[in-house]
DNA sequence: CCAGTCTTTCAGAATTTCCTGAAAGATCGG
DNA sequence: CCGATCTTTCAGGAAATTCTGAAAGACTGG
C-alpha cells in the first residue's frame, strides 16, 4: 500500500473511532455511530462481514446497528446483482443526513415530552389553589413552547436544503 | 390535606416522575431530570434535605445533581437570611430554560463534532488518489454543515425572546 | 429436498453509568 | 477553640446498557 493510501486509511479510522466516541454524546451508542462513520465515508457498499472485520465486533452487535441504521433511515441495503448477501450504503448527503436525525430526535425527545406536559397541563386544569395555579401555569408555559418547536422542527426538516440555507443566511447576516 | 391539595401532589409527582424517564432520552440522568422537574414546580426554594426527602434519593446523589443543575445554570443557589443551609431554585423562564439547554447541548455535541471534523478535512487535503478526494470532500461538506449549525445555535440563542417568536411566526405562517 | 450461505435472535457476559452511605471537610455561633 | 450543622467527596455496590457467540431460521441453486 502507498503512502497517500495508508494516510487515507489512518484518517478514516481516526474519523471512525471520533465519531464513535462523539456518539455516546449524542445518546447513540458507539457502535452505532462507528457503523455510520465507516458508511458515510465508504467508496462502495459494505458487508455485515466486512463491517465487522472492519471495527472489530461481533456479528450480532453488527447486525442490530445496521438494521438499526437502516430503520432510522440513515443506511439503505442494497442488493448487487449476482450477490446473494446483502450490502450497506450510507446516505451521504448532508441535509438528508440533518433532517433524519432531525426528525428522530423530535420523535424520541419532543413529543414524549409533550405528551407529559399536554397531560400535567390538562390534570391540573381544574385546580383553583394560588399553587395549583401556579402549577398548571408553568405546565401550560412549557407545552407551548415545546409544541412550538416541535412545529420549528417540522417545518424546517421539510424545507429544501437551499431554501433553509438562504433563510438562515439571512438570519446570520 | 384536602382534595385540591392532593390532586396537585399527585399531578407534580406524575410530572417529576414522567420528567425523569424523559431524562434519560435526552442523555440526562434520571436523577438530574427529576430534581430539575421538582424544582420547577416548587413553589418555595428547597433545600438539599428536602430534595432528598422528595425524591428518596440518597444526599450524594442529590448533592451531584443539585450542583451539577446550578453548573448548567438551571438552578440558583440562593440563601435565606438566618439560615445556614443553602436553598435551590429553578429557572421557570421557558426560553432561559431552552437557551441554556441549546448552548449546553452545543458544547457537548457540536463544538467536539466540529472539531473531529476539521481534524480530518485537514488531514485528507493533500491526499490526491480520487478515494482521497472524495474522503476530504465528504468531512468538508459536514464541517461546513456543521459549521453553520453552531452559528445559527449561537444566533437563535442570543435572541430575545419575542424577536425568536416573530422570526419563527414568520415561517410557521 | 438438501447443502451451503446468509440473516436473525437472544441468553448471558462485559462494560459503562449511576447511586449509596459514610467519612472527611468546611463554616458558624457561642 | 469547640460542638453543631451543613457540604463535599469517593470507594464500592447496583442498575442499565451494550456486546458476544452460538444456535436457529430463512433463502437459494442445484
Amino acid at each position: 500500500m502507498n503512502t497517500e493510501d495508508k494516510n487515507l486509511k489512518q484518517a478514516r479510522d481516526e474519523f471512525v473511532a471520533q465519531w464513535g466516541a462523539l456518539g455516546t454524546q449524542w445518546g447513540i451508542n458507539r457502535t452505532m455511530a462507528q457503523i455510520h462513520a465507516l458508511l458515510m465515508t465508504a467508496p462502495e457498499p459494505m458487508t455485515t462481514d466486512e463491517v465487522m472485520e472492519e471495527l472489530q465486533i461481533s456479528r450480532g452487535n453488527a447486525h442490530t446497528n445496521l438494521k438499526e441504521l437502516v430503520a432510522w433511515g440513515l443506511l439503505r441495503a442494497v442488493v448487487k446483482k449476482g450477490e446473494r448477501r446483502e450490502f450497506f450504503e450510507a446516505e451521504k448527503d448532508v441535509w438528508q443526513i440533518f433532517t433524519i436525525v432531525a426528525r428522530e430526535r423530535k420523535r424520541r425527545e419532543i413529543e414524549p415530552a409533550l405528551a407529559i406536559l399536554s397531560k400535567c397541563a390538562e390534570d391540573s386544569s381544574g385546580i383553583k389553589t394560588p399553587e395549583g395555579k401556579a402549577f398548571h401555569e408553568q405546565m401550560r408555559a412549557l407545552e407551548d413552547f415545546v409544541g412550538f418547536a416541535s412545529k420549528m422542527s417540522d417545518r424546517i426538516s421539510s424545507m429544501k436544503y437551499g431554501f433553509a440555507v438562504q433563510m438562515a443566511t439571512k438570519l446570520l447576516g
